[in-house]
DNA sequence: GTATAATCGAGACGGTACGTCAAGTCTTATG
DNA sequence: CATAAGACTTGACGTACCGTCTCGATTATAC
């Protein structure tokens, strides 16, 4: 994988992700991660207690917060790892179509029992500026590693205006599925996947209204 | 009535978010909302708390458990009070110089710091089932009702398509900044809340190239 | 009883070691102290963690922070009260036979299973400024008043001189043993303590030799 | 030597007290007992933490560990070290006199600083067994060969009975005074302390009622 | 001199208890 | 009967220090 975000030991350029290495910690560092796994897949967030995770990890508390800063960062980490190899790129011949499966493939995840933690890992995130780095470095910078393999392909098609930044396209394609996993106004269907996918690619204006 | 959520008592017909009712019963409602808007001012979410916010009213913990169901309802509808009258609609005379407008607005108020008591009732009403219809009701549905003015001041113009659902025009145009909001994963300023909006309002895909 | 310190309740007068007060709390307060006696008579004062106690009392420990200011306080109280019956008064007919079997009973005290808890409750206290009144309060002053009855009773009779401080006499006869217990340079043995009441008794120097 | 409890490395013969010794070793040795005592001068025992210790010394905790059984037998040691030429013995040409000063001496220095980490270590030293010897051995036994060496005087001139053991002298005369440190119930004042020494050389009873 | 043990530093680790916090429930007395 | 006042349970928090334990590096003697 080309990002060296992923793995399960500390490394110089990690950057303010850092934490004991060592084989001793190599260890608790996964034993960590999988127990962290476990309880999120059996009771989302909220069983992810740091004390639950040292019970379950056999990890005791202080060396827990010896390598994380807080228990959002665990959980991002863990669930990073869990989500890492489950997005293969779609492809079905044309960029709308890919983009398009892309967004439904995203909705239909949101709107899974991992969708919900997903939730509420970005909840968690918020008021917990120490967690929230590991959340965008384990989990959001894969998301978008993929997205940009799409554009670029897109792009290299001619498909799309090669000045809009990729990071756009992102918001813009998730950030409605987001808004509504999170404040729940509207159903993660694959339908209303589809629809806003295909609103957003068109655009919202008539051509002819266009501002430029 | 159009907006039967911006009142301060409690009426038939709120349905799940009925409370005693009253003269004693409205005035500690709202003796405890505007205590709890004071203290959402000075310390953000974490600062109203249900005993603070008890100890500023004079209204007893006893008693506010029995008009919400938790406390982020409380702030919910505290917060919506707040920022009830604070959107004028922008009228610049073209429907792109309105929406993008709006979306600068929106992206302005996100990134100050009323901004940041959003993101934290949009993180605390996940994981909250209690308080989250309060969220939409007092705060979602007034924003709402501002986009949708806009839109159809749009389609009176002729310049959308009639079949965009208004649900799906919010959901583009915001989610994308409630995204970064939340995962501060990129900056809100006027420049990208613009280029998202244009971006957004001509659509990601070049016209020969849409999907129909 | 004359000191109103070891009822189970607070009152208006108990200065710095007020709580909470009423019938629950009087309930709570009950059955923590005798939970805490009970484990102190286990496994000493190690064994009267808050955590345990507030296992074993079900009480909550939040509440018995608000009770207590700390766990010496608690068990200084607990082991109190479990003395406070344990002390008739010796009355051999003369002061000199008085006052030794006193300090031939307290040695023995000392040197049983709850003269070690008396002993970690000492040292306890050194470091734990909070929990010492508790300690003076609820042990020494009952060991105090006892005292001072056969003390008044010794001038009574003209044995000694009415000059003394009852201070010092409790301190020259019971400070031995004390020291002797805390750093066990010296058995507690019934012999070693008659010697010393009789050493203490009768001055260190011969009457010639007084300092007058 | 008579007293081969005050230098500064081991020795064969120390019996329990004993610990690796060469070179290395006695450097070591040294290092965490400068360490140590400067902490117990800054911050009392509470702050003469292994890790402390560990870090101010250069010396690891393992090597800490395999010199000294517990924490508070190096504090013990350090502290005994600290004391160790603070005591010239008085000399006021009477028994009386000597005996007193010596109470008010010990009295003052109770009362200060060093006074507190003393009753800390004594403390310290309930419910560690392993610290106990070590606080016996380097700081007691100093105290008492000081006494012995008054005591002895005093014997010569006839002016005491020379069947009172020194111990029962030791801890007659300086038994309350702990005891006052201990509990903090009555004041270490020099007033206080010739008032106990006067009261302990003469005896508590009036010459006519003594026992025998 | 070089083997070969002891000894050391650095510090990660499991464990136990700490004292604190806020949520939400429950009790009692008052109006 | 709704309130005020606030005690109470629950459960998690993050920290501290303990004493043990790997490691690998450093001695220092014994060969």
């Amino acid at each position: 994988m080309s990002t060296p975000l992923s793995d399960g030991s500390s490394r110089a350029g990690e950057g303010i992700l850092a934490h004991p290495c060592g084989a001793r910690s190599a260890r608790v560092h996964e034993r960590v991660l999988v127990a962290t796994a476990a309880l999120l897949d059996e009771g989302g967030c909220a069983a992810a207690t740091v004390d639950a995770i040292s019970a379950r990890s056999g990890v005791s508390k202080a060396t827990i917060y010896k390598h994380w800063p807080s228990r959002t960062a665990i959980a991002a980490k863990a669930f990073g790892r869990m989500m890492a190899s489950d997005t293969p790129l779609p492809d079905t011949g044309t960029t709308a179509g890919d983009l398009t499966e892309m967004v439904r493939r995203v909705s239909a995840f949101y709107a899974s029992p991992r969708g919900r933690i997903f939730a509420e890992l970005v909840a968690a995130c918020v008021g917990d500026p120490a967690g929230a780095p590991y959340f965008r470095a384990y989990f959001l910078a894969g998301r978008r590693t993929a997205i940009t393999q799409l554009w670029n392909r897109a792009r290299e098609r001619g498909d799309v205006d090669p000045d809009i930044s990729v990071d756009d396209v992102i918001d813009i394609l998730f950030g409605p599925l987001i808004f509504r996993l999170l404040t729940d106004h509207l159903e993660l269907t694959e339908e209303n996947a589809t629809r806003l996918a295909e609103t957003a690619l068109t655009g919202l204006l008539r051509p002819n209204t266009n501002p430029s």
